[in-house]
DNA sequence: AAAAAAT
């Protein structure tokens, strides 16, 4: 256990650690933290929530503290794939270096230019960007890259899958050769490597990965349902979330439009629940995340926008709607849930359509999931409601025993129950795919020692730490639209970023 | 089959 003490950073600095509550450095910060503030180059071989935005944040600082920017001149640059990701950096600027007179702004798509234009004008420090941005602002001529001393880039595999290697080598190459480079990434592709090999200087290679896989904390479960009607799948979804433990959850879509109506689907059937994805304009995204830290919101519909990176705390349930086509996005998916060494459950719906996804991801995760059985959920679209078996309550996937999509109580609380192991042995639902998979693989009995009294959402939420944090040269928004600073449920607030932003927020990696 | 990111 290394304390934060010891590994080289100023008395500013480690104030600022102390009052985030840490004082136990995770391994990756263990390592990289030295190695940066030496100067030298880091390769970190890490993922989310290994602690790695404070492993580059705290060093950064450090580094930075003593100079001062010049006016379209910053001197570090850090990139990130996504928005939110880039927002969380710079949630995490905004804790540890409130001590210096460092100023730093986020350059992100979806937000008016004015702002960050005014910021670089003026003569910031770091920033904090989604490549497009910094690029467009770049060729804009609203800033030179000469001075740059250091340069982080985080999430260089993500970078990868979206397209962002050429962006980024552009911008390796506008800055000076003799930088600084701190390189994240939680695989090492051949194109990363290259990419590594052509711009980082003897760099220290730290690897911090979790253990390879899914976490043993989660428990995955796999439902099969016997078709892939929209509506089917929605009632599964829903049989699945009415779960007395289901406390706060993220179910994922494959599709943006298949988030819209999966969100829109169990609001009107009275779940607590709001979508995301790209398509969202950005403060709209922003609050809906905000709320769902927060705990006023319950369920997120998300696309892979949120799959990974995102500080979301931990959820106690993942549900995929869709499997996911790329098996590594299942993997991050569930990553959501079973984290800091929590409990998590993960669910997957699988239509026979979904035969082939199923297969790469069950390759890739080693492992059986326990097969679910949803008792009480009718998945035959076509037929009109008939009678329920209340006594047992046992027909499982009524092909024949057609009742009503929309009951959505009665599958809720049938599905509640725990199947037997004779329940779950013959499934009549099953039948057609289980071939896939490891057919001498005996059906588990599913969640039993799962089921719990319902959980509301704020309890065993821990309180949310209440400090406005300081406000910072480059927060121009802040010192124009003060009131914004006070309220969490801003509306119409266009082209800012709205206050909520700017609250603490649970830092990782 | 998709999502993400500059507009």
């Amino acid at each position: 256990m290394t304390e934060f003490t010891q590994l080289g950073l100023s008395p500013t600095t480690l104030q600022a650690v102390a009052d985030t509550g840490y004082t136990t450095a995770t391994p990756i910060q263990e390592q990289a933290i030295p190695v940066a503030l030496a100067g030298r180059d880091v390769l970190g071989i890490a993922q989310t929530g290994t602690g790695k935005t404070a492993a580059f944040t705290l060093p950064l600082v450090e580094r930075l503290a003593s100079g001062r920017a010049r006016a379209r001149m910053p001197r570090a640059i850090v990139l990130a794939p996504t928005r939110e990701l880039a927002d969380q950096v710079a949630e995490s600027f905004a804790k540890y270096a409130k001590g210096t007179k460092l100023s730093w702004v986020l350059l992100i798509g979806g937000v008016s230019m004015g702002d960050q234009v005014a910021a670089l004008n003026k003569g910031v420090d770091v920033l904090i960007a989604t490549p497009g941005r910094l690029l467009d602002l770049f060729e804009r001529g609203k800033m030179l890259l000469t001075g740059v001393e250091i340069m982080v880039v985080d999430e260089a595999d993500r970078m990868l899958d979206m397209g962002f290697i050429p962006d980024i080598e552009r911008i390796f190459k506008l800055t000076p050769p003799r930088r600084q480079t701190l390189f994240f990434s939680a695989t090492m592709p051949p194109e990363i490597t290259r990419l590594t090999t052509a711009f980082l200087k003897d760099p220290t290679r730290i690897e911090a990965s979790r253990p390879a896989m899914t976490a043993d904390t989660i428990t995955q479960y796999l439902v099969r349902i016997p078709t892939s009607d929209p509506k089917a799948k929605r009632a599964a979804l829903r049989a699945l979330i009415g779960r007395a433990d289901v406390r706060n959850g993220i179910v994922f879509c494959n599709r943006k439009s298949e988030v819209d109506i999966v969100a829109k689907s169990l609001k009107k059937h009275g779940f607590d629940a709001a979508p995301i994805h790209g398509d969202l304009d950005q403060s709209h995204r922003m609050k809906t995340l905000a709320d769902f830290r927060s705990g006023a919101l319950k369920i997120l519909v998300a696309s892979d926008v949120a799959a990974r990176g995102l500080d979301i705390p931990d959820v106690s349930h993942v549900f995929n709607y869709d499997v996911s086509h790329h098996a590594d996005d299942y993997v991050h998916r569930i990553g959501r849930t079973g984290r800091a060494g929590r409990l998590g459950q993960a669910f997957m719906i699988v239509t026979p359509a979904d035969d082939k996804s199923l297969d790469k991801v069950l390759k890739l995760i080693k492992k059986e999931p326990e097969e679910l059985v949803l008792d009480g959920v009718d998945f035959d679209t076509t037929k009109k409601p008939a009678q329920r078996d209340d006594k047992g309550g046992r027909e499982r996937t009524g092909r024949g025993r057609a009742r009503s999509t929309d009951k959505t109580e009665q599958a809720v609380a049938a599905s509640a129950e725990i199947p037997t192991e004779a329940q779950t042995a013959e499934a009549p639902a099953r039948s057609r795919s289980r071939r896939k998979t490891k057919p001498e693989a005996a059906p588990q009995p599913a969640v039993e020692a799962t089921l719990s009294e319902p959980v509301s959402v704020d309890s065993d939420r821990p309180a949310r730490a209440e400090r406005e944090p300081q406000l910072r040269q480059s927060d121009r928004r802040g010192e124009r639209r003060p009131e914004e600073r006070e309220r969490t449920g801003v509306k119409g607030f266009g082209d800012d970023i709205p206050a909520f932003l700017r609250r603490p927020v649970i830092i990782h990696g």
